[in-house]
DNA sequence: ATAATTATCTTTACTTTGTAGAATAAATTA
DNA sequence: TAATTTATTCTACAAAGTAAAGATAATTAT
């Protein structure tokens, strides 16, 4: 098990919205996160292709909200992240902290 | 300036290796880097057409090797991150970070 | 009940990145 | 000059990023 594909860049910033949002997270409020967080102006379009794709790969899994919404408008789908998810969210912060680990010292400072 | 697009996930690190090699950052050595620091094992073409979009958007830059080798082969490619490069570098840690931040809390384990 | 309104989610299409494999190139040595 | 060595470039396609328009499904007004 493990095929160990590599997170892209937008996915990991969205399976980590999803986790600070724990049990509120849907379209809107991940969209909101990445705005107000990293000031990520993403279309909700791109975001959901990105969220369908993390759901193929068993990186997240989703629910549907109550039918009984005490409000107009669709119901919300909620996501979580997987175990697997989690995982491959530790990986890549693993291996970016490698990376980046002895580079810092010598890394002086960008002219702005 | 600065239209600020993003570092994509395999261009970040490829962009962290020729930093880490600093003056000795040509394709197999960076490519060594990769698959020494992160197991990552790309082929070297993969590798080269990733260079050559980064240096086409000025993150990073060439110069040729000494025209005299003392060994047979071609002459070696030396590549250096830019300031431009840097400060994508930096963006994207930054950004990382943030989103990482109260995140790690709730972050109970993965279980193996 | 039917038409607005509201809040979400889906589809479609296209651009950018990631990746490998085969082809070239340029220097050294037999 | 034909091998050999070390390196870079080209070609092609799959995967990920992204927006804009379209479709759904509730609630509320008419």
């Amino acid at each position: 098990m493990g095929k160990s594909r590599f997170l892209g860049e937008f996915e990991q910033y969205v399976l980590l919205a999803i986790l600070r949002l724990s049990e509120q997270a849907y379209g809107t409020t991940i969209r909101q996160v990445l705005f107000d967080v990293i000031q990520r102006d993403v279309s909700i379009g791109a975001l959901y292709t990105t969220l369908t794709r993390l759901e193929e790969k068993g990186l997240i899994s989703s629910r549907l909200g109550e039918a009984t919404a005490e409000r107009g408008g669709r119901a919300k789908k909620y996501f979580v992240v997987t175990g697997e998810g989690k995982r491959a969210l530790n990986d890549t912060r693993r291996s970016l902290d490698a990376m980046w680990r002895d580079v810092k010292l010598s890394f002086v400072g960008v002219s702005k």
